[in-house]
DNA sequence: GGGGTAACTGCAATTATGTTGCATCTGCGG
DNA sequence: CCGCAGATGCAACATAATTGCAGTTACCCC
């Protein structure tokens, strides 16, 4: 199973790399119409995550999201951080922090998906807005 | 819109009731097939929720689940516990832990769901099992 | 207790997202 | 440059959420 460098790959990556923040599949066929199928975003982008170098989590409303894995190696993921939608410009992030939540006494946590909605720094109340008019939908 | 005590809103509220963890609509449908319909199972849950007697949250496969809101008010809802999946027994429940992470300088969290799947606490490793063969889906 | 109405229900249909099968195309190693 | 495994496009299917509408019913009011 060797992969192969292709104008599909590149563009993805490329789209990924652009927005540096969590991308959705419809969003990103937004951005291709015309160049490559719905399909072949979605082969392009699990592959990705078969190979580590992104990771996909479930949303909020019910879709999947991806986005670049930065300081995890293929071997190694860690993803216990949290997902934030900004409720004004729509964008999603994959911020910092850690998460390791004590759980009751019995359990064993092996997956996480944190996820918090709110306003991002640049949408902050009383800071100028940064909405762009569908940049995500 | 005054709601109305139907022989559905009963049944619906008794398996949440039973089961006391979070249940997936399908889940429900299984139960109830028959007795009505999915559209009336998705619009009793709606009004539950509408209504502040019961919470929804995606689970990490792209579906909702319903839990009966446990300690609080209509007025004033605290969901910043978290939801637990375990990956055995495939029982979802609102475990009792109030998250609060800290969010980056300049963010504001207003809506939040926590993901962890693994083992709970019936099915740990060493415990005899909880199966229940098909008991959730 | 009966009537009227707003709330509720059932059925059909639509939308959105994810997923698979298959025929065709192409990057790349030899 | 040849061959083939990997990649792509198109059609089709699966599942969950959602809406429209016609028909039914709980319950307030008299």
């Amino acid at each position: 199973m060797n992969r192969r460098n292709t104008a599909s790959k590149e563009i993805v990556l490329h789209l990924l790399e652009r927005y540096s923040s969590a991308l959705s599949q419809d969003f990103l066929e937004d951005r291709v119409r015309g160049q490559m199928d719905r399909v072949t975003i979605y082969r392009v982008l699990n592959r990705f995550c078969e190979d580590g170098i992104v990771h996909k989590f479930m949303s909020d409303e019910g879709k999947y999201y991806y986005a670049l894995c930065r300081g995890c190696s293929p071997e190694h993921h860690s993803h216990d951080h949290i997902h934030f939608r900004c409720l004004h410009c729509d964008t999603v992030e994959c911020l910092p922090n850690h998460v390791r939540p004590k759980l009751p006494e019995g359990y064993t946590g092996l997956i996480s998906n944190y996820w918090i909605s709110g306003y991002c720094r640049k949408c902050a109340p009383g800071q100028e807005t940064n909405r762009q008019g569908g940049r995500q939908k």
